[in-house]
DNA sequence: GGTGTAATATTACAGATGTAGTTTTAACGG
DNA sequence: CCGTTAAAACTACATCTGTAATATTACACC
């Protein structure tokens, strides 16, 4: 029963900041979003101590300001967040998923090689 | 500016419901949804006119009952719905979404001969 | 034409999200 | 010790969603 992974954009950039810094205070978080976009710091303490009661993150004290540190990987979102669209959007049924993409004009050109040698690499670690 | 198409999960199950009959009152949705969910009457009909404010629904009056018309396609959901997730989660890497499918073992064993398949037959479409 | 009744429309409310102002608290510097 | 002042905590509010009860409207039949 892994946590609860869908994450809305704005929940989505704040979590990225964490993973790749790895810990982050409030106003580290609050920088970094400063690139795409114009919160109040406010906003963005509400933001990480809402994520932190859904279990998301967890804080540490270090003087007078929290650290945030994740308490899942993004690697955990992202199944979760491509198995929930799969299961809402294709039944579940990934391969109807991939589907999409190769034909309803998402992916063209080289990217198709590129996948297909991803696919050729992950047949031969299957055989194995 | 297609319109804003991020569905959630009873808002899909309802559309759905709207592209397998072409069309459908109040009282259709709500029988076929009843095989998953149980809601009243009186909800279906609070998402149907939702929906309809949104713009993915129309509707015309015969007798005294509202028949709804779906106006965006189940391809044009997913195909938004996809883009969303691929933007949010994959920066917008369509390829790092298959990546994904195929190594974080979300696919795994015939189904990765499915998509190589899919993907030969992408490819050799495109030569053409 | 009045009435029953089935439809739709209106109202309601809780939880999540985005957004941020205001209040409280506590560390640091003197 | 004590005051500054920067953090965090609390409060606020609009919007969207899920859920549904209640109110209104309008056919259809006598």
């Amino acid at each position: 029963m892994s946590k609860d992974v869908t994450l809305s954009e704005l929940q989505m950039d704040i979590m990225r900041v964490l993973w790749q810094r790895g810990e982050a205070t409030v106003a580290e978080v609050h920088q970094d979003l400063l690139a795409h976009r114009d919160l109040a710091p406010t906003t963005v303490a509400t933001m990480l101590s809402r994520l932190e009661k859904r279990g998301l993150l967890d804080h540490r004290t270090e003087g007078r300001q929290y650290i945030y540190l994740p308490q899942v990987t993004e690697g955990e979102v992202r199944r979760g967040m491509v198995g929930d669209l799969v299961r809402q959007v294709f039944r579940g049924d990934f391969k109807a998923l991939v589907s999409h993409l190769v034909k309803d004009n998402e992916i063209s050109g080289d990217d198709l090689d590129a996948i297909r040698a991803l696919i050729e690499d992950a047949e031969k670690r299957e055989k194995r």
